[in-house]
RNA sequence: GACUUCUUCAG
């Protein structure tokens, strides 16, 4: 039973999910008993698989069986069941696994707030924080950087400011992402004063900026054509030893398109190349999409050929 | 048991 039960599971994490799931039906046809580590095992692959539907036609199985979902099983689902937009099924099972007596790990109610979040529910979202504080599970820094994220999205960044101070004020931990999350809702409303004013606390609170922090001023300073302001931060990131990465080289491009200086698009394109610096297809979508504005059709035609050749898929 | 959060294209 062990055995077979450890050879579906390997066959689950290496995605072979069909045969995984004909070796399951030949046991159950030769009386194999399933329990529920074998479901745990099913459900994951397939949740991990992108294919909620078997995962849930697995979990209705299991239930029919009358055999329990241990709390990795639970937490595997409502994973899937977020990543394929089922948030509110997700939410469902998150509070059966709750009153069955099981302890969510805080990844699962992080993954369902996300989940809301994404949908734009963000009443949902504060309302199952809510219910987290009130059932004393602890929010942990990631539950609040989704909150935070989440208003940021949805263009309340007053909201998550004060929320970034609550947690301040209450001695919960802030991390980079949390100062990353305020940066971009702040840079994302050209707020340029108050998301510098934030990455100065971050280095004098320890925290230290990372390429996501740069890539976040400097595109918006690009898309503002404020390109001296983003060569300065691209200079200060070097200097603080951060390498730039493709977000960074797409923000350039993407200014020196808007600024109508496809010329100048064109050459750091070609010294990003030169530099062995790997391409990748948004940079290419960004220089293309440039020359189709200004009707160069030729050059356009012209890196999309390169695109292929590269051996990058157009999407 | 690889569970969850931040930055990039088009739309």
């Amino acid at each position: 039973k062990y055995t077979f039960s450890v050879i579906i599971d390997r066959l689950c994490k290496e995605k072979k999910l069909d045969d995984a799931h004909r070796l399951f039906s030949k046991l159950l046809d030769k009386g194999f008993v399933a329990d529920e580590v074998v479901y745990c095992s099913l459900i994951d692959g397939y949740c991990k698989g992108n294919d909620v539907e078997g995962a849930l036609s697995l979990w209705n199985e299991m239930v029919h069986r009358e055999i329990y979902p241990n709390s990795e099983t639970y937490n595997a689902f409502i994973f899937g069941l977020c990543k394929s937009g089922y948030t509110e099924k997700a939410g469902c099972v998150l509070d059966e696994m709750i009153a069955r007596g099981l302890i969510p790990s805080s990844a699962a109610f992080n993954t369902v707030i996300h989940a809301y979040c994404s949908d734009g529910d963000l009443e949902k979202a504060f309302e199952l924080h809510n219910q987290m504080v009130q059932r004393s599970f602890e929010p942990d820094t990631i539950t609040y950087n989704v909150l935070i994220d989440g208003l940021c999205k949805k263009r309340m960044v007053d909201k998550a400011a004060k929320l970034f101070s609550m947690l301040a004020d209450k001695g919960m931990p802030i991390d980079g992402v949390t100062y990353n999350t305020l940066i971009s809702g702040y840079c994302k409303e050209s707020n340029m004063e108050a998301a510098l004013k934030h990455f100065d606390e971050m280095l004098t609170r320890g925290v230290r900026p990372n390429v996501v922090t740069y890539n976040s001023l400097i595109y918006e300073y690009c898309i503002a054509g404020k390109m001296v302001d983003a060569y300065q931060l691209l200079h200060k990131m070097i200097q603080s030893n951060i390498a730039p990465d493709s977000i960074t080289y797409s923000a350039f491009i993407k200014g020196h398109c808007i600024g109508e200086d496809l010329e100048e698009a064109l050459n750091l394109h070609a010294k990003i190349l030169a530099d062995g610096i790997r391409p990748t297809v948004v940079m290419y979508n960004i220089l293309i999409n440039g020359l189709c504005q200004e009707g160069k059709m030729q050059e356009a035609k012209c890196l999309f050929k390169q695109l292929l050749e590269s051996g990058l898929s157009p999407n």
